[in-house]
DNA sequence: CCCTGCCGCTGATCTATGTTAGCCCGGACA
DNA sequence: TGTCCGGGCTAACATAGATCAGCGGCAGGG
């Protein structure tokens, strides 16, 4: 839709929310610049270190999660890119989550302090972060809502309409199928469901032709009907109140 | 610890973060100034309307959560004085989730509108209220973790480990005990079980000689027995990077 | 005073999901 | 070419937690 000049996918984001300057705008593409490209499976960020840095996810698939005492872990989100991650242990000045790659991903990694320095020098960008930020944590509460009340069957179909519907906002889906990295092992950490039954869900939803999931690739068979089984409700509607005056 | 010079509840958390000048304190007591007491069990903001407030909670408990079609809910947290609710729905111009009274509370309601003008006119408020969300969001990923992957057992215990130490902080309660207005069905509906198991639940935590819950008030017998069975970590140390220069 | 509704509490049963223990296939690699 | 390994897949069995049905106490209201 919008006509992307070649920009970065963080400042197309943020610039959906308010107008930047230009020499925000330079800032922001100064921070993104030094990039690091990440293997596949690499941890990024363990818990409880203590300097940190912010990254902004640029290409690939990346997950963040909490690894329990006893070995499990929940996947928190999949960061796609123009994300951010680790803002949070930032300014909460605690890394509360770890971060890891799910395919081989760049992602640029911005010192803490040089994030704080940015608010600082340019306050209006912490509105266009907090905004954000928003974002991100309706996510997890759309997240928090899957996990405590729907069944596993449900709550598959609703995982898959959530990352359909992300992924096609960045043109990387279409009405009716994406790429998808994501194994079964992951999709159960994910969900807060064993590896061998999301198996069994898959097969069902497969057998109800609702939705076909391959490695590597998702396959909408039935749209309408995935919507009526999960309650997904689209997020769409203008998001940006647009802070800027003009 | 801090001398709690008399302001409001959200000027203190606030300034926990950023030093604010007299003219933003000025106006952030303008905007908590027009308060309404609610009811217990009203309800606020509907999910679906589209012309947002914000509200800060200035006395009682209060409840965020989203209903399912079938009529059931998912509680995502329950936020005490000197929290935000309802900010996210303003930025994103979309409300995405109910809230309601627990107890009689009062609140004061902040037109969105004039939020987003607060921010135009002091953008250095944006980083704090970004740093203040990113506390809210961290509360519902450790929500999200304790749903999707902690037995029923530790799951109960976590949550009440994690609310005695927000209430703590705020001075409402000690290591042995504080009130709680939350009844079994209350609690189900955080925890993504039903009321009936959330019964069985308290009575082996009482069993246990670890935790009574009583309508009101929550003793605690062992909080070393309960850390161990929920692997609760607390969210302490200095949780303030400090972008203000002096 | 009795009625009503809320809340805590319980036992019996049912079911969704976890656990254990594998098989099979294809791709990487020696 | 054979072996190894990751991943998808399956069946049999175990169990946590949901559902159903119901009791009793207590506070508020007519």
């Amino acid at each position: 839709m919008a006509e992307r000049k070649h920009s970065s996918a963080l400042t197309r984001k943020l610039t959906a929310f308010i107008a930047l300057s230009p020499e925000e705008l330079s800032w922001i593409a100064e921070l993104e610049s030094k990039r690091t490209t990440i293997k596949r499976g690499r941890e990024i960020t363990e818990e409880g270190q203590s300097n940190h840095n912010a990254y902004v996810l640029q290409e690939g698939w990346a997950q963040t999660y909490k690894v329990m005492p006893d070995g499990g872990r929940q996947i928190i989100g999949f960061p796609i890119p123009g994300d951010c991650v680790g803002l949070r242990s930032v300014l909460l000045w605690t890394s509360d989550h770890s971060f890891s790659a799910v395919t081989d991903a760049v992602v640029s990694s911005v010192p803490g302090t040089r994030m704080l320095e940015l608010f600082r020098e340019f306050p209006r960008l912490g509105a266009a972060f907090l905004w954000a930020a928003s974002r991100d944590e309706a996510m997890v509460v759309e997240h928090l809502v899957n996990i405590g009340r729907r069944n596993a069957l449900e709550r598959t179909a609703h995982f898959f309409m959530e990352l359909a519907e992300r992924l096609m906002l960045v043109g990387l889906a279409t009405e009716t199928e994406f790429k998808c990295p994501l194994n079964q092992y992951v999709i159960a950490d994910a969900l807060g469901l064993s590896a061998i039954h999301v198996n069994r869900v898959l097969r069902e939803l497969r057998e109800l032709d609702l939705l076909t999931v391959k490695t590597g690739k998702v396959i909408i068979h039935d749209l309408p009907g995935l919507r009526k089984l999960s309650g997904y409700r689209s997020v769409n509607g203008r998001s940006t109140p647009s802070i800027a005056k003009s």
